[in-house]
DNA sequence: AGTAATAATTGGAATAATTCCAATTCGCAA
DNA sequence: TTGCGAATTGGAATTATTCCAATTATTACT
């Protein structure tokens, strides 16, 4: 695969979005790609630092957020903890692994959001949809 | 409707958990129950003032927590704003209007869940299930 | 190329939500 | 009625995030 298809993709949404590519943000989302375990902010400072040592943690925050704006991203919050960051852009279920604590996308099947939608009553207009699922992964994964 | 009736529930499901029924607790429940509209913490805290004035922040915290615990109260969050709580225990999803910051319940057909539950590859044990909505109602809802 | 205008980054301070902790107080049981 | 564990309390501490003012980078224009 291009290393640069990725980093295209990023230039032009930022650019339809009237915003520039910086290093800062193509690495930040580079490091989102490359290991898609749902890292906190604070681990993708920690990631990012050792590509860009001198970034700060702030503009880590700004860089997710722009990334979350231009749809490349999803934030995605389980409980009380930091926000996840998630560069899955198919339609996907979370599940919360209670005992490991890790986050495995599950791929919906075409038509499971459309029929959710449907149950909504009159005068709702949904936007996007958000399921979690929590419980134990009993078989070893990613 | 007897006003003990729920005071009843509150104090059985806490002696099942070996937990004590008291003022405190009782009067967080019956805050949640008397309007449903998804409190913070800290919304909780200004309502049960009125009626314990000399209860602490913290035990509302421990409160809600213990609510949460005997699996009377659903704590929900939304993106990355403070923890909301809810006591409608009917399987139910949640909308987020975001015009209005409100949150409505939408009650589930019968199977939803199910049928949910079914598209989770081996190996995954759902324990729960949250969907949230976002979007707009444009219809005028409580 | 030179420069103004604008956008992005940076570090640190500030804020918000929640948790922690040690000291009291409460309620039940012997 | 005394004692023990549970619950509450206030305040300090922690965590995650946002804000802000100063600097730095990038672009557009001449």
């Amino acid at each position: 695969m291009a290393p640069s298809e990725n980093t295209e993709a990023l230039s032009q949404r930022l650019a339809t979005s009237g915003l520039r590519s910086t290093p800062q943000r193509e690495v930040v989302y580079s490091i989102l790609l490359k290991k898609r375990d749902h890292p906190t902010a604070d681990e993708v400072y920690a990631r990012v630092r050792s590509e860009l040592p001198t970034i700060s943690l702030a503009t880590v925050y700004n860089c997710l957020e722009t990334l979350v704006q231009c749809d490349l991203v999803r934030a995605v919050n389980f409980e009380r903890g930091p926000t996840r960051y998630c560069p899955n852009l198919r339609p996907h279920a979370h599940f919360h692994d209670e005992s490991t604590g890790r986050t495995h996308d599950i791929d919906l099947p075409p038509g499971v959001l459309d029929s959710l939608t449907r149950i909504l009553p009159e005068g709702f207009d949904a936007k996007s949809i958000e399921i979690t699922f929590r419980g134990q992964a009993t078989d070893g994964r990613s």
